[in-house]
DNA sequence: ATTCGATTCGTACACTGTAAGTGTGTGGTG
DNA sequence: CACCACACACTTACAGTGTACGAATCGAAT
């Protein structure tokens, strides 16, 4: 339409994978993750869809890079702080992020090819229950105990079907109309004297399986005796 | 089996919902959910894409089926054991049939359209806590605590790149290659002493997470009170 | 044989990712 | 200044997706 050859101020910054990948994040964040399609993404940036591909191999590189950047996006505390610490802070900080990225959580696992961000945040956890005296075996327990807990919490709270204390209230009369309590009593009751009770919130619940998590392992440490970590092994 | 009136020789089952939900679960078991396409399924079931919106609203129903169907697979143990062997026994379960569904774990609890079996499961893992002297507010701690450990490590387990020992050793060589090791040092040390080890199992972790968070449990239980459950309120 | 409801199918459309080839603005050279 | 090379953006095209709409076919009751 325009035929004048730029007389826009605009500077025109030019494309990079970096700006792709933080309007891809944007605009899944917005509409979910099935909503990020490689026309609306072009549009968001004002180009064209081929024109990513010029930045990227394909979409999956796409993936791939959102997951390494909300990775990058978790606080690890840095300091002489004790494990417990260290690990309740990362926890608590991943699942922020997740819950801010809610389309992030099936994918972090999901997407095969790890990014910087992925292997340092694993280097870190792993470097940091070596130093505080875990085992080898004690500490691969620990980061599969930890990681399962803190993604499947996510995973949970991602797709709770109600951000406020209303739409809890409408949901479960909802149930409670279509489904006889008598066949659900026990959901029944949780639902009714739990979740409609005024200031529930479900993420409230993740300090109770975090705290629950880490006592046990520090509990499974003082049990085994520590050995001192050998680094740069071969 | 039985001859008909029929001339031709096949019977010709009709189309049902069930079979439509069957016959998706083969085959993104087979080829993961994004390979289940409506053409594909319906030529698994010798038909038309058309036919399957006679039994099926949409896909979207499709997908929320085939997760009620897992979730019927979990079996839910029965008679007079008590709580933790019985958390225990649907926690095994639970993973046991999400490993036979890859595709269903990030699914299950993103599907927000919960089924019959879903609803029962629920229902059953909440009564047996209730009936075993767990506080509603314990209750609900335990569920979100173990039901995010087991759709966490599930999801793990999932999406770990490698199945047998060779695939393994072969992703942490061309891991070692790729990232200098002294980057990731402690990553390199738990991959090389831990991971190629033979005999290592990474399915082998649930039992260490599941334990730690049944006996944390209990720990809870025991310095709470226990209420005795109220049923069927309102 | 006719009718009718229950199923199944054919066609069409908007939308997806992306292969292949075509422009085009910009900075470096003469 | 003109020119060019090339990094970058665009155009077109294609196979595959879910599904709206209406027509065709089946099985059984009349």
């Amino acid at each position: 339409m325009s035929t004048q050859t730029r007389t826009n101020a605009e500077p025109r910054i030019p494309l990079s994978k970096d700006r792709v990948l933080q309007a891809a994040i944007v605009l899944a964040d917005e509409g979910g993750i099935e909503s990020l399609t490689m026309r609306k993404l072009a549009k968001e940036l004002g180009v064209e869809a081929m024109s990513l591909y010029y930045h990227v191999a394909n979409k999956d590189e796409i993936l791939d890079g959102m997951v390494d950047v909300v990775f990058g996006e978790i606080d690890l505390p840095s300091g002489e702080i004790n494990w417990k610490t260290a690990m309740r802070e990362r926890a608590i900080s991943t699942r922020k992020v997740l819950s801010l990225h809610p389309w992030a959580t099936s994918m972090m696992q999901s997407r095969t090819n790890p990014g910087p961000a992925l292997l340092r945040h694993h280097n870190w956890v792993i470097g940091t229950l070596r130093e505080s005296g875990f085992s080898i075996e004690l500490t691969a327990h620990a980061f599969s105990a930890m990681d399962a807990y803190i993604y499947g919490f996510s995973l949970q709270e991602e797709t709770l079907p109600f951000d406020t204390a209303e739409e809890v209230a409408a949901i479960v009369k909802a149930f409670l109309e279509h489904f006889p309590v008598d066949e659900y009593p026990y959901l029944a009751e949780l639902s009714v004297e739990h979740i409609m009770k005024p200031g529930y919130d479900y993420g409230d619940e993740f300090d109770f399986g975090l705290e629950l998590t880490l006592d046990g392992l520090e509990r499974a440490q003082s049990e085994s005796e520590p050995t001192t970590p050998k680094v740069l092994p071969i």
